[in-house]
DNA sequence: CTCAATAGTATCTTTTAGGCAACTATAGCA
DNA sequence: TGCTATAGTTGCCTAAAAGATACTATTGAG
């Protein structure tokens, strides 16, 4: 069952991926796909659990491509879908004012 | 004691600004000047404690201004600072995100 | 036969968030 | 005299989130 939409589109946004790990995650998928284990590393201080769970409900909301390799040891990659994609522009604006922000507080 | 700032640009806006209740206040006070007890009822399901708390280390991050009048019974306005403003841009991007995520869903 | 590597689960414990209720100060008003 | 309204603070308590640790399956390599 999912949650009702909140009729703020920015709730909406936050519902969807208003996480400190979802965000850390979708700034390293940005870069193109990605395995688990390449996450876990570049997604600095993630348990492997947090991981797990916070892919899951990302793939359930269709942000994330869940596609696994029938190999031995296994292979999973995880690629941004289109809309998880276009979060990029939410995301841009972070990096800018986050620089902004260690200009002025460098100061 | 300030926490040091990291590297990620991503990381230095969420560090400030990634939290719900954080993100709601500033969207609530992005139309302009706000008094407490406003806030109180426009940022929806928060809790006076919550508030207040977040309100303070939004404070000490230079992001609002408060201004106390010396009233009875007390008037307590919240204004974004230029830089607390300049946060307009994340948060129009999440709106606009919003929308479309909306649209995507509804259909 | 056993070990390593990957992508997880399962379980337990700790930490944090957050709600609830009570308390404060004080000017004006009935 | 006591009530009201506002913007808090403080302490207590619970529930949820997160962290740590151990465990699993599989198979090719040695």
């Amino acid at each position: 069952m999912k949650k009702d939409i909140p009729a703020c589109p920015v709730e909406v946004t936050l519902m969807l991926m208003g996480d400190k790990w979802k965000i850390l995650i979708i700034r390293d998928l940005l870069d193109g796909t990605k395995r688990f284990g390449e996450l876990k590393r570049s997604v600095c201080g993630i348990s492997q659990k947090m991981l797990t769970a916070n892919l899951r409900t990302m793939e359930e909301c269709m942000l994330v491509d869940r596609k696994v390799y029938a190999e031995v040891p296994p292979k999973v990659e995880y690629t941004l879908t289109e809309t998880g994609y276009s979060l990029k522009t939410v995301l841009d604006a972070m990096a800018e004012w986050g620089e902004h922000y260690k200009r002025q507080a460098g100061a």
